[in-house]
DNA sequence: CGCCGTGTTGACTATTCTCAACCCAGGTGG
DNA sequence: CCACCTGGGTTGAGAATAGTCAACACGGCG
């Protein structure tokens, strides 16, 4: 099933004429590579994006050259939803692995959020899950330190993950490298190392050629101190 | 003038309609005094609130005691949007200085929505610049440190305490003690008050009786880096 | 006068960064 | 098939940043 439309139905409950509207709005656009820029800081988009595949991330360029991964945007996730407001983009938007993107034009979201008060529900409701994440981020990066600190995404990533259907059981690998974790967490590439040495050694994870394999959820989000209630998912899989 | 009037006007055009249906949904509600909270963990609110003046802080706690907070409101936000999706709150809203707030009932906002475009687009725009504000604190906790952090942080306050009518000049008292900008920066109560020995020695700004003066806004943002793009306040004073 | 809430300062510790060396796997060219 | 290169990842050492604890200063207020 869509991405986009489960993730939609889960934020409200959209009639079949709702569905048939946003799947006829979204343009299936592209695949980009790992490491390809999707928009670049100061362009001014006329579309908002949609993730249907892959991981989107939005980061932002600190002047004395450090980056600071913001967002991470998988399956089924608007991004960009902000070029309404924006007047250029502050950030770069970044696929830290292959994926599939689609995007809807400004001027058919607008008519769509006017004419179909549940699609207009649900994007907003996206909106604000989005912010809610993104205030646990702060308070991630603001007050746990280090093993915790990593623990924590490793479990956000995970529920995330399992809520849009990419995830069967507890099975999970982290496909990303040690420099992008270092860029969501706030952390010297250095430091991620140490940290994610520290959970190999408690067993919480493993070392799966590139990317991490989570051992022990459980025990993760008792480190950690994980609630997923920030999330959102309520009580679908 | 309004400040929650004049923000909505900033965000989107209102006509007059638009104007008097907003003016007449918010219900003057009361007066909090400095540390009220507003919210509770654990509620399920029924209504948004807006902040008519003062500042309002959204702060999370961690269960090793630290307190975050992740947002900050004054004259004229709208706060707690988010309990258009959430179940539970899971934050605190409490009052960092005396404060009015009003508030809108939840089927009359969404009646607004639904009836008036312009409005619909002023708060999902209002939302979106929240989220903008979020990001950069998230670069600002992550990336930038000690007396950077808490001039970047001055520096915000002022061009949205400016934005919103309350200043004129640059002349500019920030009311709030050191533990809660400690709670802002995620830094100890201590390393606020090296912090800002630090900016006092650089004559950035001054001491004056409760809370700080700046002394010296341009010599403040290039200390930090401040850029006030991410603010979204366009052109209006 | 003494108390309380804040802010300041010092000493010590913990966390994290930087720099540098090294390792290892995969790919490339000879 | 092997030497070599390259891009991660790991490890160690030393420095910078920030936290904790404790003592003290200071003003407002009972």
């Amino acid at each position: 099933m869509d991405p986009v439309l489960r993730r939609f139905r889960h934020y409200f409950p959209l009639n079949a004429e709702d569905a048939q509207a946003l799947t006829a709005a979204v343009v299936r656009a592209r695949h980009v590579a790992a490491g390809e820029r999707i928009v670049h800081e100061g362009e001014r988009p006329d579309h908002i994006n949609l993730v249907l595949s892959g991981f989107i991330a939005r980061v932002k360029t600190v002047p004395e050259g450090h980056n600071q991964i913001t967002s991470l945007y998988l399956d089924g996730d608007v991004f960009d939803l902000r070029m309404y407001v924006l007047r250029q983009m502050d950030h770069t938007l970044t696929a830290i692995s292959p994926a599939r993107i689609g995007y809807i034009p400004r001027d058919q979201l607008l008519r769509l959020a006017d004419q179909r008060p549940n699609l207009q529900r649900a994007f907003w409701a996206a909106a604000l899950v989005n912010e809610s994440i993104l205030a646990e981020w702060l308070v991630n990066i603001g007050r746990r330190r280090g093993p915790e600190r990593l623990a924590h995404l490793i479990c956000e990533i995970f529920w995330r993950l399992r809520a849009v259907g990419r995830l069967q059981g507890t099975d999970f690998a982290l496909p990303f490298r040690q420099g992008e974790i270092a860029e969501m967490l706030a952390f010297s590439p250095v430091h991620v190392s140490r940290a994610v040495g520290r959970l190999r050694r408690e067993g919480l994870v493993a070392e799966s050629g590139p990317g991490l394999v989570v051992r022990d959820l459980a025990g993760l989000q008792r480190f950690a101190g994980f609630d997923p209630a920030y999330l959102h998912l309520s009580n679908d899989a």
